[in-house]
DNA sequence: CCTCTCAATATGTATATACATAATCACCAT
DNA sequence: ATGGTGATTATGTATATACATATTGAGAGG
């Protein structure tokens, strides 16, 4: 309630007290001390508890709330999420990477290449409202002489228009889009799938084999640029994922 | 260039001015109008082509570069990201809620519950370097009346002692630990297999069809907590990864 | 008892303002 | 030339204020 006169004599780092109140309720979130459904002091409430404007306070609740950690509802207030859900940062590497790191040669090799209006299904994967130009790719990574994973892409034309002038003959699409077009958000889903005679027939494996499937979805800023299929054969491929709680 | 008193005559939308802000400069990013290395314009200019505050633009430039899409640097301006290297948050649900989530009736069921000192085995899932006594635990968790997942678990005792008396007879030992020790890393690993004999009879799918797998283990301040696999049926189960680059 | 309306409330968005801070530039003295 | 110094500039953070908007709850009217 009083002004600020203690200046704070110990631990006083230069920390922003956006930063304080955000890290705060956080960690009141992540260790349980506020369980899911509890409701967080209101806006009001806690610009008394930190001294300062609500638009502070309001800031860093609209952050949290855009993390995904609250929910805010006008007129009944703030709320810790219930999907008490793990995050793990998932680091999914570049392929060439990856297979030079088992030292073995990459190469990659298209197998198909179609530029065309978007049917239904290409909207569907890519999210796309209205029809437009989509390149439609088909490849394969290999390490060493043998097949290492099939890649099936959609590109959005309309959001990345030099990728039509590409061939992507030998050269991925991955890295070369990654390169050229920042993106903002991500999306994947992963599942284990049986080979179909057709992909048994380009990866060189048995029909009905176990196979892991990693789709991605990718937008830059609200649009759509990208939906990637890969599928590993089961032996070649393990996800491995690394995760530190911590929250901005 | 000019100033835009222009209400939006035709497609008015209920957009906030953030939002617009946001999204026009998103835009011109994307489609390459502005390269990485482009100057954005200055706050201050952008406040006088949106005929808004200076607060409004820095708002939405800050959330920008929350984003990664911008950096912004004092007295020199704000400039577009060269494109970042991946990551993806992962969020892997509580198995209760992802079968409620699909409307059906969850339960757990112990199959095996063994306290020993760990073995060699148990030592390399774990990362222990002594031997120690641990809890082995392996049951079935349910969607319905159909075997959802299989999980094999293993405690390590000496950092939550606690769970030795406990009998994890219907409550899954997942959400137990969650509650009462802190964790401070984990590691996941995912992979597809086919099912072998046993899975597939506890599963109740067939020998062989493919299987997602995943493993994690955890860390609570560099001691080793638990090390779990779970099984899923490549049908039930898909991983869904969403990611936005770098947090506030 | 039910519905409709209106006031109260918490959040959403925007403004004008102020001062802090980091980086750069121009200038001056050596 | 060179090195320091201070002014300038753009962003960073915070405040007080205002009004919009969604939602709830209580009370009026049927």
């Amino acid at each position: 309630m009083s002004i600020i006169e203690t200046v704070d004599a110990e631990g006083s780092e230069a920390v922003s007290l956006h930063q304080r109140i955000l890290s705060d309720i956080s960690e009141k979130i992540l260790s349980g001390a506020w369980p899911p459904g509890h409701r967080i002091p209101f806006e009001h409430e806690l610009t008394a508890e930190y001294n300062c404007s609500r638009m502070t306070v309001n800031k860093a609740l609209s952050q949290l709330a855009k993390a995904g950690l609250i929910e805010r509802r006008r007129r009944s207030g703030s709320f810790v999420r219930r999907p008490q859900s793990q995050a793990a940062v998932l680091e999914i590497h570049d392929i060439r990477i990856e297979v030079e790191a088992l030292g073995l040669a990459y190469r990659y090799q298209r197998l198909e290449r179609l530029k065309r209006r978007s049917n239904a299904e290409d909207r569907t994967l890519l999210e796309l409202a209205a029809s437009g130009p989509v390149l439609a790719l088909k490849g394969l990574h290999f390490a060493g002489q043998r097949p290492f994973a099939h890649e099936q892409r959609l590109i959005n034309l309309a959001a990345v228009a030099e990728a039509g002038e590409e061939e992507f003959l030998d050269i991925a699409p991955g890295p070369w889009l990654i390169g050229r077009v920042p993106w903002s958000q991500a999306e994947h889903r992963i599942r284990a799938i049986a080979a179909s005679d057709h992909i048994a027939d380009v990866l060189d494996i048995e029909a009905g084999a176990p196979c892991l499937v990693v789709e991605r979805r990718t937008w830059s800023a609200e649009h759509p640029v990208t939906h990637v299929r890969f599928i590993y054969p089961a032996e070649s491929h393990t996800l491995v994922a690394r995760f530190t709680p911590s929250q901005g």
